[in-house]
DNA sequence: ATCTTGCACATTGTCAACAATATACTGTAG
DNA sequence: CTACAGTATATTGTTGACAATGTGCAAGAT
């Protein structure tokens, strides 16, 4: 027999995992704003359940650290400052340089030619609408996916893509941070997937640094005046 | 008034902070074997709480990958392989170079005679009782620690001594992991320390890479005959 | 003998009421 | 008018009961 899912009920899933998801997803689209208070019993009446699942959902979130949770007083809206997302690069240029080497020794044939064909199609979507910034897009999250994916090692890629980008991506939305890196960022692709292509494990690690570098510094660049 | 406090209550934190963080020595210490069964109503029953605070605590560990969470089945104490702890490593050695560099450039003097002092206290120790083996011992943290603190970068440091330390070392209890690098680990120490003295970043970096190579390649010596 | 089927049990998921703590407000003293 | 104290309110922390789900055992069929 066929279950009519609702929103929240009815799922395979326990109530508070479904609403970790959803506040996190609400926390990277901007929805939620930095500092913004994270009442129990209003998000529990929102989502018409009682406060046990939100407490535990929150929790996980402050783990997480996408909230800031104070006992007995709850929790907010965590906000990152863009030396946090500073920070966040630091720490990111140093794992997918590691993710970029260890991809291209272990990296199988198929997640190879996988890859190449992502990145094609980046390309082509890439030269139809030019106007769309490339850096940072989901699409470029993607490849960087994929390479930690290929890394074969599974603390690397969920620290990179459970921990990191998430918390980028918060970043990125509290700060409007919309940087159009283009057609530079796809040409740096290119040069890692040839490096992982042919699996010289030091140059694509190279090149992941100089990719990142560059990002960073044009991060720096948009922090220096502020200052 | 004073309060009489209790293990349990009456503390200023919550009582599922306080769960988590026993839970967790006592999985660190080996207390709690891997793929053990955390039961809700017998934890609750053990620390004399309602089930309540008991799963909020199992939540946090289960996102902190303490524990293995099945939804509707429970929660087992997760069980770390030899493997695991190679993967760990090799995040590890990629971090702590980081945090090595960082700290050659942005240690204050202060926090560098306070690094100076730490290990001039390890030396005379290791002196006294040369059996103790110095390699993964608290005050090996210790020294990493320290370092992680002074890269001044607090993402790097959570990830650090937050997550991956406290993880290294259920590897180790696990495994009875205890390697008697002493002499070696000390020496490298040393030459890490001079490093930073010097606010020589590269170099910090470099010597740091090689320590734990070295440690990473006692671990693999370890791993290759069970193969 | 082995594999299903169904029931009884145990465990987890959720809820609503109660207790403890922090916050906001109001009135008073200086 | 400002600063403080005390109280009222709102929010969080905890609890025990109830519902839903998973597990294991036993009886019967193949």
């Amino acid at each position: 027999m066929d279950k009519i899912p609702t929103p929240l009920h009815n799922e395979s899933q326990e109530r508070s995992e479904v609403l970790a998801n959803i506040l996190c997803e609400e926390i990277i689209r901007g929805q939620l704003k930095p500092g913004e208070k994270l009442s129990e019993t209003a998000i529990a009446s929102r989502f018409k359940v009682s406060r046990g699942p939100v407490r535990e959902a929150l929790r996980r979130l402050s783990e997480r650290n996408f909230v800031d949770f104070v006992p007995n007083v709850g929790a907010r809206v965590a906000s990152t400052s863009l030396t946090d997302m500073l920070h966040l690069m630091e720490v990111r240029e140093s794992l997918e340089v590691l993710a970029a080497e260890l991809a291209a020794e272990k990296m199988t044939a198929g997640e190879r030619s996988r890859l190449e064909k992502l990145y094609k199609n980046h390309l082509s979507m890439f030269s139809r609408e030019r106007i769309n910034p490339y850096f940072q897009s989901p699409e470029d999250f993607d490849f960087h996916y994929a390479i930690a994916k290929g890394s074969g090692n599974p603390f690397l890629f969920k620290i990179l893509c459970e921990d990191l980008y998430p918390k980028l991506l918060v970043c990125r939305s509290q700060h409007q941070y919309i940087k159009g890196r283009g057609t530079k960022a796809l040409e740096e692709h290119q040069l890692i997937l040839a490096a992982i292509g042919k699996q010289d494990s030091e140059l694509a690690g190279l090149y992941m640094k100089r990719h990142l570098q560059s990002a960073r510094a044009s991060l720096e660049h948009l922090i220096e005046p502020h200052m």
